[in-house]
DNA sequence: CAAGTGCCTTTATC
DNA sequence: AGATAAAGGCACT
């Protein structure tokens, strides 16, 4: 199937959505992404503006690459400085996921403390032991599991794939949601604050590992995860908005406090407002792009 | 209550 | 080769 995107109204480059770093199991073979969403296999590549997928149908396709978002309003919104202007313009197309929430919510809880390569490698592990079997195209995918096949995993078959200290989060997380105690697709229907509050009672999540969820797969676009690279993004370029003397202490240590969190995160949603989740990711992809490259 | 401190597995990368 | 850093969370002061 194909979609053609008139570039005025639709701007979108499948290769910076998908290699961003929200989203983690999709691999391109060629010209071809190949990705497993809701228990099948998809591909997808981009020629121009022409979209042309197999597995998926439009109406997925739009909804999961957010085509329906107002991308060019949003980056006139957002682009309220030089320097963000620039990071939009380097990732001209870039849109945010609507991922799977439960997808979503264990990916992130896996990449805390983490870094990328090692999150899809602990995400694949996963798959691999507890997913199902997908053959296509002569290559071997899997599906993401299931709440319930984590959840009756066991700490030991858990803990071979390589989770470290966040196993146990995830097989605690995978009970209460196997057990609908929370219920992760209807926390969408609250507003951004009591679905974090729901969010944060999951083991392993806390207020960043809870942002991602909320803007990566509970469609609340004015969350903004404030991650190492984040933090460094902001104190560098919007230092005016902080008090001096807490600045340079907050760039030397690893983590944030929950109080230097929320002065960020608090800052971010101000100046940026109803689309801060895209500025975040238009801010965290130029970070470390600028990183790698120096 | 808020705020600060230290530890948590594992490994890619330098 | 050995240290460092990695899309942080949490228990304890």
């Amino acid at each position: 199937m194909k979609i053609t995107l008139d570039p005025t109204v639709t701007p979108f480059n499948l290769d910076y959505t998908l290699q961003c770093g929200q989203v983690f199991r999709w691999q391109k073979h060629d010209e071809w992404w190949y990705g497993v969403v809701t228990e099948k296999m998809t591909k997808i590549r981009q020629m121009d503006n022409i979209l042309e997928f197999e597995g998926a149908n439009d109406d997925f396709v739009k909804k999961y690459f957010r085509l329906n978002d107002p991308l060019p309003l949003i980056t006139s919104k957002i682009g309220k400085d030089d320097y963000i202007k620039s990071a939009i313009q380097a990732f001209a197309g870039l849109r945010l996921i609507r991922q799977d929430p439960w997808e979503c919510l264990i990916s992130y809880i896996c990449a805390t403390f983490n870094n990328i390569p090692r999150i899809k490698k602990m995400i694949n592990n996963l798959a691999r032991q507890f997913g199902n079997k997908l053959n296509f195209e002569g290559h071997t995918f899997y599906t993401f599991p299931s709440p319930k096949n984590l959840a009756n995993a066991g700490l030991k078959t858990l803990s071979t794939c390589k989770l470290g200290f966040r196993a146990e989060k995830v097989l605690e997380t995978a009970k209460i949601i196997d057990a609908k105690t929370i219920r992760l697709a209807e926390l969408g229907k609250l507003d951004y604050e009591n679905a974090k509050k729901e969010l944060l009672k999951l083991p392993g999540v806390g207020d960043k590992v809870a942002d991602c969820v909320l803007l990566f797969s509970l469609n609340k676009l004015e969350a903004f995860p404030v991650d190492v690279w984040i933090k460094k993004s902001i104190l560098k370029h919007y230092v005016a908005y902080f008090a001096k003397s807490s600045v340079h202490k907050t760039l030397e240590k690893k983590s944030l406090t929950h109080g230097e969190y929320k002065r960020i995160s608090t800052f971010t949603k101000e100046y940026w407002g109803e689309y801060a989740g895209y500025a975040q990711q238009y801010l965290y992809h130029y970070e470390r792009s600028i990183c790698k490259t120096a």
